[in-house]
DNA sequence: GAAAAAAGTCAACATGGCTGACATAAATGT
DNA sequence: ACATTTATGTCAGCCATGTTGACTTTTTTC
């Protein structure tokens, strides 16, 4: 943002910064958090963005490889469940993944309709060049901040999420999580998907 | 996320969950909050697309609306500054936007190039919906932190954005909110713009 | 009066969503 | 055994929203 520099009346200047409101940490508005929210994003998914200029690959890209990455041995499906994407629309790119030599498709052995998918060395020195660069920023943040915040922004961000989906991204984040620490166990067959 | 369900090993399940680390506000994997911002976000702009659907817009009329409501009066390449997009493409959605009566331009009266961007009534009331519907999620979330959350979280969301746009972002929220306080001061002229 | 700035437009293209319609292989149920 | 369901993949086309490049008009500035 060179230049965000939106008109600005002459009696608004920088000097009225502090004296908005009486109170100290003062309230601000409201829709602050609706801003930073916009702008951080945008800038925390810039970051694998420049990267994958480099591979001619897009976010659509970044977000398969992350979740194979941390769920080797997943199914097609449970990529579709967590992208919320249509099948033609994973297709396209998962194709490419794969062409390039970055995703890995197997049969599944106990359910041979299965495609049961993996990085490749390759896919994997990716997905952990994303990780470190999102997180590199995220700690950056987070040690320009008190000790505490981050499991406050951890809760807020669990927070934000969908009442009903609260369960199920915690559980899969705890699943991916315990699987990389217990040494990259590949799943075993999906047990029953209740439905 | 009706249905999160990565294939599972067996020995991983929900009764693990807890046991991750002797600690006790554990580190969990730095992945975590990676994740959580990508669900969050999801969530946090699903809502306004809900909304943005019935009137056949997208995204992107979103984000116009929202800053020309918090800027009223504001440039054309002010808006461009800011959403970071080109002039064909913000192009595009103004003139839906204008020609659906939300948005008005006027010409500038001190400078008669420009077009200074307001919302029409019926604009600013669907404006006004967005910043309820996503305030109100935002709300809930805090109140589900402790009470530092807030402030914590804005620190936070401030220092994930790029360092060399920190303070442009601040300015701008600020200056916003100031013109809003004091009753919706139209912009008046540009002042000298620093390049 | 020349140059620069603000805005707009036309054309073409890329990405990544979507729907609908099918096809195939394999597992499951009766 | 056969019918059904499930998991996956594919073709075709559409839509939203981003991009580049070229060019015009109006107005301000030097």
């Amino acid at each position: 943002m060179a230049d965000i520099n939106v008109s600005q009346p002459p009696h608004a200047n920088a000097a009225d910064l502090d004296s908005a409101a009486a109170g100290d940490a003062a309230p601000r508005s409201q829709i602050d958090l609706i801003e930073l929210l916009f702008f951080a994003y945008r800038n925390f998914v810039s970051d694998p963005d420049k990267v994958l200029q480099g591979y001619g690959f897009g976010r659509a890209h970044h977000r398969v490889l992350h979740f194979v990455n941390r769920h080797p041995g997943m199914r097609v499906t449970d990529l579709l469940d967590i992208l919320r994407i249509t099948k033609q629309s994973l297709g396209r790119v998962l194709r490419e993944l794969v062409e390039g030599g970055f995703v890995d498709s197997r049969a599944g052995s106990s359910d041979r309709r299965q495609r049961l998918l993996h990085l490749t060395p390759k896919g994997a020195a990716l997905a952990r060049d994303f990780v470190a660069i999102q997180s590199q920023r995220i700690e950056k943040a987070l040690a320009a901040c008190s000790p505490g915040a981050r499991e406050d922004v951890r809760r807020f961000l669990v927070a934000m999420i969908d009442a009903e989906d609260q369960a199920a991204v915690e559980k899969l984040i705890v699943r991916a999580d315990l699987a990389a620490v217990s040494g990259g166990t590949r799943a075993g067959k999906a047990p029953a998907r209740p439905r």
